[in-house]
DNA sequence: AGCACGCCGACT
DNA sequence: GTCGGCGTGCTC
């Protein structure tokens, strides 16, 4: 008897195993999906991770259905898949449900059916089993949720329970396949007038039906031109309806064919268009080369603008050259029209792109295609990390700095940078990291001598670094001369550069209008009701909006706690800024670019359009506007506020700070001439304004490592980060403390916390955090991260904290 | 993630 | 007293 170990797409801890019936014994395949019961009716496809011998201990169902005729990942995914589950601490199906496209994923619906034998007559049933046997009389067939609206109610397990008994329905459990191709309609030509004369004749008979005779026509000028016919087309070139269509159809002159096409086109390479790198990058490409022969990673520090794009593509043609594919990483907002087109100049359609906007469908038909190698090329976001490559040869990681390569919720909590050097690793495939601003963690890596490591610091073209000047708020101030939240300083410098025809970038890291109100007679200050956080004042909408659960509340005029009318809006986001500029420069175009500003689909590549096509003198934006954007006629940046940026309690506030400010400044003066660079600050001191100056990044490395080394945090240590949340806040306090405590003996002083972070409650959740600091040993991170595991399930056993959520989150940013 | 079962408060 | 809500444990 054969057994298959099934990952099913649930948070479970561990793999179920099933019976393999006899039927299947030979056909299976470990990779693919088969459809399994779990529960009493519950069905699921899920992936088989083995198949053995060794009966389990309980009882087990058997397998109910074999889904794929090929296997839907290779050996190396599942490989994969339970190396992030055991590091980042979950389930391999939590995996494989961030990996699967949801069409992939299936799982059962109920359905009710009427029992035709049960006759008309409900005079037996009472009010609630007439009012559903009365509608699945007429619709034949209901889902639970159908049930529940007629009732109105949500618990409706127990008329259904009653109806079963009374035989008026049935239950049947449908696992249905979601993927459908894509099918359109072609028409064709009747063979019988292929050939001229043919044709002829026909249109001589045609006389009395010209509206026929346009159609044909049409149809013979669009074959001619695109050798095939789609129907929608040709109805809507020629004007036609489809009953004249149907007419010709009718005749047998024409017909129509339903065919299968592809949503993701792929073909042969379309367009190569060459270039040649200056001096710099080429000493650059052949070093990275030199680094690859003995290394794994290399790491390319490049300032911005430096061309680190056309370094990547050469290493990638040289990837395509072996026959193996290439994985391009971006992060997801940097994801821009702007590089999909540079890429796809040089790759034609050989290049995949996957992120989060495509449909479901599109998802599954990319998957496939990197399955079987058909695309070559993925340029994609985070998530694409987790498609079925067959011969990966090469991951480009661009930004390889960026916080949001980080997964935070759900699991699996990965890192993409971390886990694509580990699943290089099996296909003993390259990885090459790429940034202006490597995270300190990849630069250490690179000094130890662990990673390769390319310094690119010449602009491309030759053009110089901005200027960067900070502008002291204080000293404003006191002088009188702020404007609103901006200096004379800046404020003469956008109207130096809108009076030349060149366009400014703002970056002011709050959205919203206001990031509170204040009561100026008492005090007082606008929570949410369910979260420990100030309300942000949502001018667009009139609103008060809390960031961390979403709810908007309208505006309160009156203090809640004196009474007076003395609420003020205060401190600043991207809103109020755009507000006052368009009051100070009434003429001038103004834009924002937030996270409010982009929600709809398409919006964020029109701003960069509009931007792109000088449609907009002044962008106002938070981090987006960092990433991935190139425009060459913006000379001016300007950082409103480096004093909220270098506020958080986080270690890698200075790092992060360092980033940002250095990106933000990359998007000045990238083509003519210099740009310039103004920050606004209160504390003008502080010593990463020095570093950012100076563009000076390893001299923050510097003084940050030594920090780092000191405190004991990454990459010296890894930080594994626990929260804790419950609904009472006593019981989420005893339960980190009782952690802690059991924690404490194993892992000795490495241990920050528990304490409740800086927004303590969240939907009505009260949070708990620690930090434990792990040495950089494998041995010792497995051992810590299991006994982890045990003290939680045995936290579990007490009755008061079964309810506890507990998230490990491995290497949090 | 569902779903079944058990315990407890709000109505007839 | 019962109905329906929700909390909790289990699924190979």
């Amino acid at each position: 008897m054969k057994y298959a170990d099934v990952i099913l797409p649930l948070a479970l801890p561990k793999n179920y195993t099933y019976a393999v019936p006899d039927s299947m014994e030979t056909a299976l395949q470990v990779g693919s999906r088969v459809a399994v019961q779990l529960g009493k009716q519950k069905k699921y496809a899920g992936i088989v991770k083995a198949i053995h011998e060794q009966a389990p201990m309980y009882k087990t169902k058997p397998l109910l259905d074999m889904l794929d005729a090929t296997p839907v990942v290779y050996p190396t995914q599942l490989a994969f898949w339970s190396w992030v589950a055991s590091y980042y601490m979950c389930s391999e199906g939590e995996v494989l449900n961030a990996a699967l496209p949801a069409h992939l994923k299936l799982s059962s619906e109920t359905l009710l059916l009427f029992n035709d034998a049960y006759g008309d007559d409900f005079t037996a049933l009472d009010d609630d089993e007439y009012l559903i046997a009365e509608a699945l009389h007429i619709r034949k067939e209901l889902r639970i949720e159908e049930v529940q609206m007629i009732l109105d109610k949500s618990e409706v397990y127990s008329v259904i329970k009653k109806l079963i008994e009374k035989k008026v329905l049935l239950v049947y459990e449908e696992l249905k396949e979601v993927y459908r191709e894509k099918k359109e309609n072609y028409v064709q030509l009747h063979t019988d007038y292929q050939e001229e004369a043919q044709l002829a004749a026909l249109f001589n008979e045609m006389g009395r039906a010209p509206k026929q005779m346009e159609l044909l026509l049409a149809y013979l000028h669009l074959l001619k031109t695109q050798g095939s016919v789609l129907q929608s087309e040709l109805l809507k070139k020629s004007g036609a309806t489809t009953a004249q269509l149907k007419g010709l159809v009718d005749k047998n002159i024409l017909w129509v064919e339903k065919r299968t096409v592809d949503r993701i086109p792929t073909g042969k390479v379309e367009s190569q268009i060459d270039f040649d790198l200056s001096p710099a990058q080429e000493t650059a490409l052949q070093q990275v080369r030199t680094h690859f022969k003995e290394k794994q990673v290399t790491l390319l520090h490049g300032v911005t603008s430096s061309g680190k794009t056309q370094v990547y593509v050469k290493m990638m043609e040289e990837c395509l050259a072996t026959g193996k594919q290439v994985l391009y990483l971006l992060p997801e907002i940097a994801l821009t029209a702007q590089i999909i087109r540079r890429l796809q100049k040089h790759f034609g359609s050989s290049i995949g792109i996957y992120h989060s906007r495509f449909s479901n469908n599109e998802r599954v038909e990319i998957w496939n295609k990197v399955k079987t190698g058909e695309i070559q090329i993925i340029l994609g976001a985070r998530s694409s990390l987790l498609l079925p490559f067959r011969d990966l040869g090469l991951i480009i990681l661009d930004e390889e700095h960026d916080a949001s390569y980080k997964q935070q919720d759900p699991a699996p909590r990965y890192h993409a940078r971390d886990a694509a050097i580990y699943y290089a690793g099996l296909f003993k495939a390259k990885v090459l990291l790429g940034s202006a601003t490597p995270a300190l963690e990849s630069y250490y890596n690179a000094q130890q001598g662990k990673y390769g490591l390319v310094e690119l610091n010449e602009r491309f073209g030759g053009i110089e670094m901005p200027v960067i000047e900070i502008v002291d708020i204080k000293k404003e101030m006191a002088d009188k001369t702020m404007d609103g939240n901006f200096t004379a300083a800046l404020k003469a410098a956008i109207i130096q550069s809108l009076a030349e025809g060149k366009q400014v970038i703002l970056f002011q890291n709050r959205r919203g209008y206001a990031p509170f109100l204040l009561c100026t007679t008492c005090g007082w200050i606008p929570h949410c009701k369910q979260c420990d956080v100030s309300l942000t004042y949502h001018r667009n909408q009139d609103k008060l909006h809390c960031h961390y659960c979403g709810t908007r509340y309208p505006y309160v005029h009156t203090c809640t706690a004196c009474g007076s009318q003395t609420l003020e809006p205060k401190s600043f986001g991207t809103e109020k800024i755009e507000d006052d500029l368009q009051l100070i420069f009434p003429e001038a175009r103004i834009a924002r670019m937030d996270v409010d500003a982009v929600r709809n689909k398409d919006s964020h590549n029109k701003l960069i359009q509009l931007l792109e096509e000088r449609s907009i003198d002044i962008l106002v934006g938070t981090q987006m506007v960092v990433k991935g954007l190139d425009f060459e006629n913006v000379n001016l940046v300007g950082i409103l506020s480096a004093d909220s940026l270098l506020s958080y309690p986080d270690f890698r506030v200075n790092e992060r700070a360092f980033q940002l400010m250095e990106q933000v400044s990359g998007r000045a003066g990238r083509k003519h001439g210099i740009g310039k660079v103004l920050v606004q600050a209160s504390n003008t001191r502080h010593p990463i304004l020095h570093y950012v100056t100076a563009h000076d990044y390893k001299g923050m490395y510097e003084a940050e490592i030594a920090e780092r080394q000191e405190f004991g945090y990454p990459p010296f240590y890894r930080i594994l980060k626990l929260t804790i949340r419950h609904k009472n806040q006593q019981v989420a306090e005893q339960a980190a403390q009782i952690l802690a405590s059991w924690l404490q003996p194993h892992i000795g002083a490495q241990l920050v916390g528990p304490a409740a972070p800086l927004v303590a409650r969240v939907r009505n959740n009260y949070l708990q955090e620690m930090l434990i600091k792990l040495p950089r040993e494998a041995r010792v991170i497995a051992h810590i991260k299991q006994i982890l595991q045990e003290f939680i399930i045995q936290l579990k056993i007490e009755k008061r904290f079964r309810s506890v959520w507990i998230v490990p989150d491995v290497d949090c940013v």
